[in-house]
RNA sequence: GGGGCUGUGGGGUAGCUUGGCAUCCUACGGGCUUUGGGAGCCUGAGACUCCGGUUCAAAUCCGGACAGCCCCA
């Protein structure tokens, strides 16, 4: 396996691999065969998704792919920021279409025609619905499976409210949301609100939140955007109020995309291979029997998956036949496995198991009857290890910069920064650090370091 | 957006300069023997990205397409 510190780009591509998460062989240009492995840790992140989203009460739909030319409204802003990236469907057979369609890049003009036709007044407020589907940008720029890629599979979340204010209640739930998540995922990060100039088309603001990956780069992992009325005016979705007067809706969005699971092969990935919160693990304990003359390991470790199973644990036995156990705890050592079980004679015998964690060096023995609360506890101790793990790469890989000529190096950094463009223009190109906006989640105020006016602290840093 | 590099069995590669039988490792199938940290022996199958050009002859030289990687903005 390649070194994860010398080469993380070559680490990257080759663990997808041997970790069965993706295959890069199909032949479009950025979009890969989901390999059932990945898929599983996928369906976790969304199954997570799902349940947060459904208890904000943000309801699960899905809308059509396609989107005619008239839905893009074109003249928009939004459309304009997304124009150079349309997949366009023009035929069906062999006729030409009379309205060409559009795959959706992300599904503002494909939902928001009908969000004008559900909302009538303010009894149907606020409307909150997401889905999780592909949408599709010909991304210019190189293609890199799980972060940059031209099929994305996406969460979005789209909301309206009566208010300005509703709606920025609404950016609060997103970003309870996203802590819910990332209480699995582990993933060290930054909230960061986007300079005007780099925020999404057709929003008011957008904040997101920065994963910290390895060699001090961000991944932009979530986005919530305000749109205020921008859209609702596009798209004429209005309500009457108790009065009978009528008002455009504000709004909201949410977005995140298989991007969150690179990020977590990138960042909790070592050199012997992927590292699974237990949240999301397809197989959260693998059971390796050690075949023996004198005792049937085979059912001893299939008995200890039943009683594991009934306890809600993910749980397989490997008894492939021709291969060692040793071969067994690289394998799923690669895979990310949080907890193995190795059971041999020995064991048998003693009615007990021997237990290891993917993050901690050594192994542990543990008697029949304590099984469940010890793989409870050990799965709890990895999740522990990982977090640790999150909360030092904040300490190494952000530095706090007091002058331009501190932000030179291989990391992110904190800065005061007065707001204004010229002086992230000079950062940025000094540096080769982009401006990812002030920050959030660590507020603080001084003296911006190229002006010296008042200003917030801010984050730059070379991104995915 | 600009520049560079690469494409050989499933994966990793040698061969390309100087055109002439395509190398090795790994994975895979079958058999025997093994199994407490990537076992061993025997055996089998499997490749020059695609299209066009040059040539008696192309993995090798030339052009294009597609795909992948790296650097810069």
């Amino acid at each position: 396996m390649q070194n994860k510190k010398e080469n993380f780009s070559e680490w990257y591509n080759e663990i997808l691999e041997t970790a069965e998460m993706s295959d890069k062989r199909y032949p479009v240009k950025g979009m890969n065969v989901w390999l059932p492995y990945g898929l599983k840790a996928m369906n976790m992140i969304d199954l997570l998704a799902r349940e947060l989203s459904e208890d904000h009460g943000i309801e699960e739909v899905r809308f059509p792919v396609l989107i005619t030319r008239n839905q893009l409204a074109v003249e928009f802003e939004h459309l304009k920021g997304f124009e150079g990236e349309l997949y366009w469907v023009t035929k069906g057979g062999y006729d030409q279409l009379d309205i060409d369609m559009a795959l959706r890049p992300t599904s503002e003009s494909a939902m928001y025609p009908m969000f004008s036709l559900w909302i009538r007044n303010h009894a149907d407020l606020p409307k909150r619905i997401f889905q999780i589907v592909s949408v599709y940008r010909y991304e210019t720029k190189h293609t890199r499976s799980f972060l940059r890629v031209r099929e994305i599979h996406f969460y979005e979340a789209h909301t309206a409210h009566e208010s300005y204010e509703d709606a920025e209640r609404q950016i609060g739930d997103y970003m309870k949301i996203w802590e819910g998540l990332n209480r699995t995922l582990k993933l060290p990060h930054v909230i960061n609100r986007r300079p005007d100039w780099d925020k999404f088309p057709g929003a008011v603001y957008t904040i997101a939140a920065d994963a910290i990956m390895p060699g001090g780069r961000t991944l932009q992992v979530a986005t919530m955007h305000h749109y205020g009325e921008n859209f609702s005016k596009t798209y004429d979705i209005r309500y009457s109020d108790e009065s009978g007067e009528s008002h455009y809706v504000h709004q909201t969005t949410y977005g995140m995309s298989e991007r969150l699971l690179g990020a977590v092969i990138g960042i909790h990935g070592d050199d012997m291979g992927l590292i699974l919160p237990s949240g999301i693990a397809p197989v959260q304990v693998v059971i390796v029997p050690i075949p023996s003359q004198s005792a049937d390991t085979a059912s001893y470790g299939a008995e200890i998956m039943r009683t594991l199973r009934m306890e809600g644990i993910r749980c397989t036995v490997d008894t492939r036949d021709g291969y060692t156990p040793g071969w067994k705890y690289n394998y799923w050592e690669m895979k990310g496995v949080p907890v193995r079980i190795e059971v041999g004679e020995k064991e048998v015998s003693s009615q007990s198991v021997t237990l290891a964690v993917r993050t901690i060096k050594g192994r542990r023995k543990t008697s029949l009857k304590d099984l469940t609360k010890s793989v409870r506890e050990a799965l709890a101790e990895h999740d522990e290890k990982l977090e640790y793990n999150s909360g030092r790469v904040i300490g190494e890989s952000v530095r706090h910069a007091e002058k331009v000529e501190d932000m030179k190096g291989q990391f992110s950094y904190f800065a005061y920064w007065c707001g204004n463009r010229e002086c992230s223009d000079r950062i940025e190109s000094e540096t080769e650090k982009n401006c990812l906006g002030v920050t959030l989640s660590h507020p603080s105020k001084g003296k911006c370091v190229v002006c010296g006016r008042d200003g917030d602290r801010a984050m730059f840093s070379r991104t995915y």
